[in-house]
DNA sequence: GTTATCTTTGTGGGCGCTAACAGGCAAACC
DNA sequence: GGTTTGCCTGTTAGCGCCCACAAAGATAAC
């Protein structure tokens, strides 16, 4: 133990191991850094002390020496969605790969201010760089003003309209297997059930639908909105059930909707897939359990959340090469979809709902 | 390595700030942290500095003056159940109104080994205080062990045989409300797709309902164990449908599991809750959407995550407070029970299950 | 008028670590 | 032999901030 009089418990520090191993304080620092140059009797004397004292290096004085943080901080929208929670698990394994650390900074509302609050938080805090997993198309905004200048920042939601470098997944591969797979299954009416107006990712799926039912020369209904929830699924299913009656497939613009559909369906009396065909966006864990299972799009959200670390360690010059973008996605085929019922499933409503049943095909 | 060799912009410290204001730096430290004893005047010059600067505070060097990192660490299995998430979720935004970080640690496998090279690292990356929200029962062998001494620290799924303190919710109330509910309907064979063995959690649940059997007179059979995910419930379930012809009434550990058991009936052609009834525990959001919609009980995970920083926080002596714990839980009556079938459904299995489309992959 | 008390501000020391440089020493070279 | 080269180790000087204390002036108390 050193000399440590008032403080009741005091970590060991580099001095202490450096007295008990008859060394400097450098020499302590080079064993602990893994340099070079340092005999390996030495090296043995300092080890020990480091095992005996149970030596912990202080991260902040690391920090304040170095200047880096060995800290990626993250603004996130709060976790209610399954791509934000895949995203951030895949980042903090790809973190700890590395011996860095992850710090998150809420946002209850999407908007620019606190974004920017976020990211004061965030520097304050002291971190090396920042993933921004925001979805706001205000993030256009951004770069002109609060960013912090110097500070490596990728984007989750990008659009592409922003300068800052994106880390995401490309929808177009699945979701373009999935409409074909719809079309060759004789649609001629896919409907879209879109995500927020304010997320990048939403507004790419939606063009992708809608460029597609361009190109095969089908109809492009304006699609009803939702905010990525089941709920608000519901709440679209139901208006599209009850307004647009020659729909025969529903592309919605993730998972939750999707399912949230099928219930708006089950409600009405509407069979999936005999009497409208839905895919879905994600492959959440429920997908491939509902009833009926979903076809959906999967993409690696978790992956990307590893390369998106890995493109700021880049930045950094932690990271020798950069990670590729966009990860690609693809079409799974489940039970949710199936050909158009040759008479319009709007003619054929029955008059109660069903309800409970499980009984949906 | 060598992070900055070339930053041609220096952040702005306080002797900056100080010398462009005309004042010491130790009076920008106090206009900086709100303290008295400073001129209206001199504060204000001082604050004009502050902002003219662009200064923020050096959050290392706060950390390596004072010996406190304003962080709590989180161990963390990874974000695969709906529990974990919403805990973390509540815990970044109880962390965040006190102006504290988080910093998360991955856990692949629930061992010991890992726990604790987990609490290494996020001690090495400097942490005031832990949550361990790891699911093992390993966890009773870590307080003798690798534990930190001096480091806070709540666990999020203790079994009471642990000394270190506790931050979870109540199954209590809303499991016995269910199964409550489910005898009143005349259920009288109840069983149950227990969680895995190692999680003080899913142990809980499972007592509580074989308690509740003992207390009933009813049977109390051996009931079949799951890993929480929604895979495991379907195989589960399949198992139970095949070797269990007198249950009437099946409560799962969770949601997830729940609803993979539901995907098992429509597989064998057993509806429910004609058939079975069935209840889950979590209230995920696909619960309200599911067919049939799942009846539940339903906890505040995000308020015991919040709860969780709040008891280290007052630990560390930042809060006057201790929250209080646990937090309860309530019942959620939707459409997956009913009475028993008049004739078991057991003997009126269809010939052939309807759900032979089954092959997903 | 002198002493006690308060307010305002500054000074020195140190938190634990790393970077840059300075020696000492041994082997290798001419 | 002297010099070069390379390895090993220690020294010095901060990184940016907060703490304890001291100093100066202003105000109050006697």
């Amino acid at each position: 133990m050193g000399v440590n009089p008032h403080r009741v418990h005091r970590a060991a520090s580099m001095a202490d191991v450096a007295r008990r191993a008859g060394v400097s304080a450098q020499t302590v620092s080079r064993v602990v850094n893994d340099r070079p140059h340092v005999d390996a009797a030495t090296r043995a004397r300092v080890l020990e002390a480091l095992e005996h004292l149970g030596y912990r290096r202080n991260q902040a004085a690391v920090s304040l020496a170095t200047g880096s943080y060995r800290t990626i901080g993250v603004v996130a929208s709060t976790l209610t969605t399954h791509g934000a929670v895949l995203a951030l698990d895949g980042m903090t394994e790809e973190v700890a790969r590395h011996g860095w650390s992850l710090a998150l900074s809420p946002l209850r509302t999407p908007t620019l201010g606190a974004v920017s609050e976020a990211l004061t938080s965030l520097v304050g805090a002291g971190v090396d760089a920042v993933v921004l997993g925001v979805e706001t198309e205000l993030m256009r905004a951004l770069p002109a003003r609060s960013l912090v200048p110097g500070l490596p920042v990728v984007v989750m939601d990008g659009d592409g309209a922003t300068e800052l470098p994106a880390a995401d997944s490309d929808p177009a591969p699945g979701l373009l297997a999935a409409m074909g797979h719809l079309f060759d299954l004789g649609h001629r009416q896919l409907r879209h059930l879109a995500g927020p107006p304010d997320s990048a990712t939403a507004w790419r799926r939606r063009e992708l639908w809608s460029t597609f039912c361009t190109e095969h020369g089908l109809d492009v209904v304006e699609p009803l909105v939702t905010d990525w929830s089941s709920a608000s699924g519901v709440l679209a299913g139901r208006e599209l059930l009850r307004t647009d009656r020659t729909a025969t497939a529903v592309v919605a613009a993730n998972d939750q909707v999707a399912l949230g559909f099928v219930r708006a369906c089950a409600d009405a009396g509407v069979r999936v897939p005999d009497d409208v065909s839905v895919v879905g966006f994600d492959d959440v864990e429920y997908a491939d359990v509902a009833v009926p299972r979903l076809s959906t799009v999967r993409h690696d959200l978790r992956e990307v959340g590893r390369r998106a670390v890995r493109q700021l360690l880049h930045d950094l010059g932690v990271l020798p090469q950069a990670p590729e973008f966009p990860v690609p996605s693809e079409f799974v085929l489940r039970e949710s979809t199936a050909p158009p019922a040759p008479q319009q499933w709007s003619n054929s409503y029955p008059g109660t709902p069903r309800g409970s049943s499980s009984r949906s095909r």
